[in-house]
RNA sequence: UGGGGAGUGGUGAAAUGGAAUCACACGUGGCUCUGACCCACGGUUUCCAGGUUCGAGCCCUGGCUCCCCAGCCA
């Protein structure tokens, strides 16, 4: 794993551990396993991975990591119908990404299939399990609800031999699907609807992607995750809370079929994220009806999505360290999220000058044709990095058109008709002229004089600051560009719990993206690196789009913007207005 | 109505019978050539009702609310 300082950036430097280590602790000081600690990663290989997999991918891998133990990384490939080698390869990629080693513990459950079929053989021949010939219609009507039993099937007492003889026919593909099915004889009346005789093996003529046809009976995950665990010697078995009551099915085959120490079963609450959706099945949707752009859309909770969007995985594993982990059902804000990126982005990315909106600015007062170079470091003080370039001063800039106002509030920082503002590591100007669009009235230019002193100059010994610094580019060196802004993909918190005849889809965000074409970078961005990440200076940060953006022709995307106090007071201000003088009845 | 889980500020988590703590968010103030970062201060008294105890978020009893389980998905 990495060490970097984000790493270690633990809430409360960590004294309490959450449950799971709780647990593994106190076997690694039992003995249970003889100091050993075997944890996995099982997932499908049927889509691609989220932020929710990146908890528990963090949970696995931290966990082995701290009590010096080693984390499988195992495809739970028992479905042949759904899975892919593609999947196979983005989930590798994902979880490298994120920094995590399995060395050379890469397992598929395919590749366990055959010790698998001679484990269900030895339950047959203990009289625990037996083939099934009722229809799957039957199997469902035979298993009761839960508040009533289920009935045996008529099947159940079928001797081993015939149980034996069927099952190698299912195996060698005498039957087609449905046929039979082979379940664990259990109990019927079980007050766990899931220890009602569960299927363990299903007929499935289908090709596997690794397989290919040689297989033609499937392993049922109840059957194949606890027996794969066994069979890998892990000694604790992390998964999500769903899976509780299958826990008892894991338990009854393990102990049936494996020595002690076994591995066991632990649950933990799986990560909910607001303004955003989490099950594979809805993130397909979007991917396949083209409501976004693919799996790596960077307004995706994937983990392509996000290192596309300019995530590091040093700030995905922050903040799955910061939640924390617990059995309460939770849904995290997205804050938390961002805020964990933008702490790890803060000490790594230079800071540099882009703007969005531009605004020319006319400074009269300097020369045409000269053009100043002025040092401008790329780390704030309080980063305390080295590392400076030359920006390029002239008579016509750039600034933000945000960062002129008219009519300014009472505290306003920025510039306005007559008022000065610092041009950030450069000089201060004052506002002499506004030129307009005639036809519009939209304002097109300002006309400013500068203070040449002023570069360089301590703020002047002012107590309090009166003006702000804002960033601004030569229009004869600005390099123009793409920048895409990046907002929530849908509107409400919770998407999936959609009203009566609403679909997650009806809240999903029409402005959660916006291109803006015409904006202006400082000059040597020209040629960042696709994959180079950026703050601009009081926007927040960026990335060069990994797949759109080359030298000469940038596209930026923000990452995450930064807190911005002013306008969220500015906000509150409009909000007040609307609902303050309405309220006097 | 059966079984399995879970309830601590707005959110996520600590506190393992001994002064309710941390992070995010929010508010106020300070610092600042980023209205960023950073710093300081502020708000909960632990789902409810009883009980045990010198002392209960932790233990007991009874409720309430929420989540999961009736796929030949995982």
């Amino acid at each position: 794993m990495s060490d970097t300082p984000s790493d270690t950036r633990k809430p409360g430097g960590r004294e309490s551990l959450d449950f799971l280590r709780e647990i593994v602790k106190r076997d690694t000081l039992s003995g249970a396993y003889g100091g050993r600690v075997a944890t996995r990663f099982p997932p499908e290989p049927n889509g691609y991975l989220h932020i929710g997999h990146a908890k528990s991918i963090c949970l696995n891998f931290g966990i082995a990591a701290e009590f010096g133990g080693c984390c499988h990384l195992r495809m739970d490939d028992t479905n042949p119908e759904t899975e892919d080698m593609a999947y196979v390869e983005s989930i590798i990629g994902d979880v490298r990404w994120l920094g995590f080693d399995w060395g050379n513990k890469l397992f598929f459950a395919s590749d366990y299939y055959e010790r698998l079929y001679e484990l269900a053989v030895r339950l047959i021949k203990d009289g625990k399990a037996y083939v099934d010939s009722l229809s799957e219609d039957e199997i469902r009507r035979h298993r009761g609800t839960i508040m009533e039993a289920g009935r045996d099937s008529p099947w159940r007492d079928r001797s081993v031999e015939e149980n034996l003889d069927l099952f190698a026919r299912m195996r060698s593909g005498e039957f087609p699907d449905g046929a039979h099915v082979l379940r664990a004889k259990i109990d019927m009346a079980a007050r766990n609807m899931k220890m009602r005789d569960p299927l363990l093996y299903r007929i499935r003529h289908a090709s596997h992607y690794r397989r290919g046809d040689s297989w033609c009976l499937y392993p049922m995950y109840d059957f194949a995750h606890p027996l794969s665990d066994a069979i890998e010697n892990i000694t604790h078995s992390i998964c999500t809370l769903e899976f509780e009551n299958n826990r008892a099915i894991y338990d009854w085959l393990v102990d049936n079929l494996f020595p002690e120490p076994r591995p066991r079963q632990y649950e933990f609450a799986r990560l909910n994220l607001d303004y955003t959706v989490m099950s594979k099945r809805k993130l397909l949707q979007l991917v396949e009806e083209s409501l976004v752009s693919g799996w790596d859309d960077p307004r995706m909770p994937t983990i392509a999505g996000m290192r596309r969007r300019g995530y590091t995985p040093e700030g995905i594993r922050l903040f799955a360290d910061r939640i924390g982990v617990d059995k309460a059902n939770s849904r995290v804000s997205m804050e938390l999220l961002e805020d964990a990126i933008r702490d790890d982005l803060n000490a790594r990315a230079p800071r540099v000058m882009a703007v969005l909106r531009p605004l020319k600015v006319t400074i009269t007062d300097f020369p045409e044709g000269k053009v100043e170079w002025l040092e401008s470091p790329y780390w704030p003080r309080d980063i305390g990095k080295e590392g400076s370039r030359k920006l390029p001063l002239a008579r016509e800039v750039f600034i933000e058109r945000t960062d002129f106002s008219e009519d300014p509030p009472a505290d306003w920082l920025r510039l306005a008709p007559g008022g000065e503002v610092r041009l950030m590591n450069a000089c201060i100007i004052r506002c002499e002229e506004v030129v307009r669009d005639t036809a519009t009235g939209e304002v097109t230019e300002l006309r400013c004089v500068h203070d040449p002193d002023s570069p360089g100059k301590p703020p002047g010994g002012k107590k309090k600051k009166k003006t702000a610094a804002i960033q601004w580019v030569s229009a004869a060196h600005a390099v123009p560009a793409e920048v895409r802004l990046y907002d929530r993909l849908f509107t409400v918190p919770d998407p999936e719990a959609a009203e009566e005849g609403k679909t997650f889809k009806d809240s999903l965000n029409p402005v959660s993206v916006e291109f803006l074409r015409g904006c202006l970078l400082e000059p040597g961005l020209a040629n960042a690196s696709p994959g180079e990440r950026f703050q601009f200076v009081r926007h927040g940060f960026f990335i060069a789009d990994a797949v759109d953006s080359r030298p000469g022709i940038p596209v930026f995307n923000r990452i995450v913007g930064l807190r911005d106090a002013y306008a969220r007071r500015i906000r509150q201000r409009a909000d007040s207005l609307l609902t303050g003088p309405s309220r006097i009845g």
